[in-house]
Order: C-alpha cells, then structure tokens, then sequence
DNA sequence: GCAAATAGCACTTATATTGTACGGTATGAG
DNA sequence: CTCATACCGTACAATATAAGTGCTATTTGC
C-alpha cells in the first residue's frame, strides 16, 4: 500500500509536541500527555534521535529536544528515520532484486517518478504540518 | 513502507506491452512473454478490466486491450484498481479510525500532504512511463 | 461439442508492520 | 555511593497486509 506508517504518524505528533512546547521532554511524560504506550513512543523517540532529527539527554532530568529547527526538517527525513528508505520500487537501489534486470521497459521512468516524488517529500518541510496548531493533548477518555 | 507494490510493478509492463503492441493479447500470451506466472498476470488484467482501464473480449481469440489512450490513464488510475483507494494516511476518508479524532494536531496538514501526492499521481500519465521504451520481453534464463 | 479465454472467488503462504519486553548504560540528586 | 530516572540497543511475538495459486463457471469461435 502507499501510506505512511503509524510509527510515522505518532512521529509527526510527537514532533509538534516537542516543537511547540520546546523545553526538553522525557519519553514517560509525552506518553502520558497523549495516552499512548511508553514502549512505542520511546521507541519511536530513539530513532528519531539516531537519525540526528532529535538530541537527547540521558540521565534525571533528560529528554529530547529538536536537533535543529523545524524548517530545516523534511518529511522526508523522518519517513525515512522511522520506515527506513524508502523507494517507490524495489529496483531503486539493487537492480539485482528486479526479475528483469536491465531489459524491464518501464524501469527507467518509474526511476524518474521515484526521484520527483523524493524531491517533493524533501522540500516539504515539518514546520508547515506541525507548526500551524498547537499541540493538542488526547483529551477523551 | 512507502512503495508501489508488485502488483502495480507488473501492471505497468503488462500495460505496456498492450500499448506498445495494441493488437489484442491473452493472458496466456503475455505470462508466456515474460515468463510470469499465468495466475498472477491474469489477475492483474482481470484487476485492470474491472476498473476500466482495459476492455476485455471473452472466448476463444479473445484477450485484452487499452480501453482509452495511454495519455489519459494516469498512475493514480493504476494504482487505485490494483492496491484499492491510496491514502498517505488511516484518517483521509474515515475520522473515526483516528484515536486522536478532532484532536489531532496533524490531521490538516497531513490531508494537505495527501491532496498534493493524490494530484501528483493524477497528472503523472502512464503515457509517460510505458510510451519511451518498446516493450522487451524477458531474455535471459 | 470442444477448446480457448475471461470472470469471480477462495485459499495459502510469505513478508512487513505493529506493539512489547528486557538487559544495559549514563546522569543527577540526596 | 547508592538509587531512581531516563535513554540505548536489540530482540521477540502478534497481527495485518501483500503475494501468489487454484478452481469452477461462463462466454465465444470454429
């Protein structure tokens, strides 16, 4: 299917939290503050600061701040933080995977849409889905 | 993840053998020319006929064709009868699937995302994609 | 009537997503 | 220095989706 993932989703939530209320938040706090699980959000937390989107302090008292600005943060950077790389199809990368290898007739355009979609995901900064409302916690039981 | 499934992978170079060579062709036929399995091609082209995108004659010398010209079918048309409706994200279409309902402080952005993506897909013609190469078949054991 | 071909289901298997858990490491406070 | 807090890395189980197969019915041309 062509859909982002809920990892991504949750991303994007926790994302606007920590842009819009920008003192350092622990991971136990913002599961809380949305009514999700611990394990998930820290999960999802930890590898949006691996990917260098998000800076994290250990110890009492830490948490996770944005790395950088908002504006200077992709969707495609955190699709590809939380789903991994993505590629509209297999043969982006490694040719071996396609059964057709160098004789498929549609590779090399569907090679030109993969990049122009990359391109439109790489321009589309988080600060123009996140920084419009604020953070709004889950608010019903 | 974010990708075009196989289906559409293999829809592609099916439709282009059918545009490229516009006599009528069997399922039988095109499985045979690029040593895919006939079940799979013949679902594929059964998905195509049914949304339009092919016509199809039944009975001996029968097979299948373009139902229109390959400059108005888009990808988006591609994708939809082959993986369902396509949406970036759960809550483009029903609310309630969203735990975060009303409250979500993405949901509008995130449609506005989607929106792009759907026209992005809509204006992209398959002409575009199928119409450059001639179909070649399959040519290595 | 017979063979070719599509139509419509239903089913199985494979793979990816989703969510959870656990043992480890760093930090700050008392 | 001990303890609680909080992040880190990885692995695991459950579930959902995709991928591929098979079968029976129906239509059509010879």
């Amino acid at each position: 299917m062509l859909k982002f993932s809920r990892k991504v989703d949750y991303g994007l939530i926790l994302l606007s939290k920590l842009r819009n209320e920008p003192s350092s938040a622990s991971a136990r706090e913002i599961a809380a503050r949305y009514r999700l699980p611990l394990p998930m959000v820290a999960n999802i937390l930890k590898q949006l600061t691996s990917a260098g989107i998000l800076v994290s302090t250990r110890g009492a008292q830490g948490g996770y701040e944005l790395a950088r600005d908002a504006s200077r943060i992709s969707l495609a950077d955190v699709v590809r933080a939380l789903d991994g790389p993505f590629s509209l199809v297999d043969c982006t990368s490694e040719h071996l995977s396609c059964r057709f290898s160098a004789f498929c007739p549609t590779h090399d355009p569907i090679q030109k849409v993969h990049r122009r979609f990359q391109e439109f995901m790489a321009a589309y900064k988080i600060e123009e889905i996140i920084g419009h409302t604020q953070a709004t916690p889950f608010q019903l039981g």
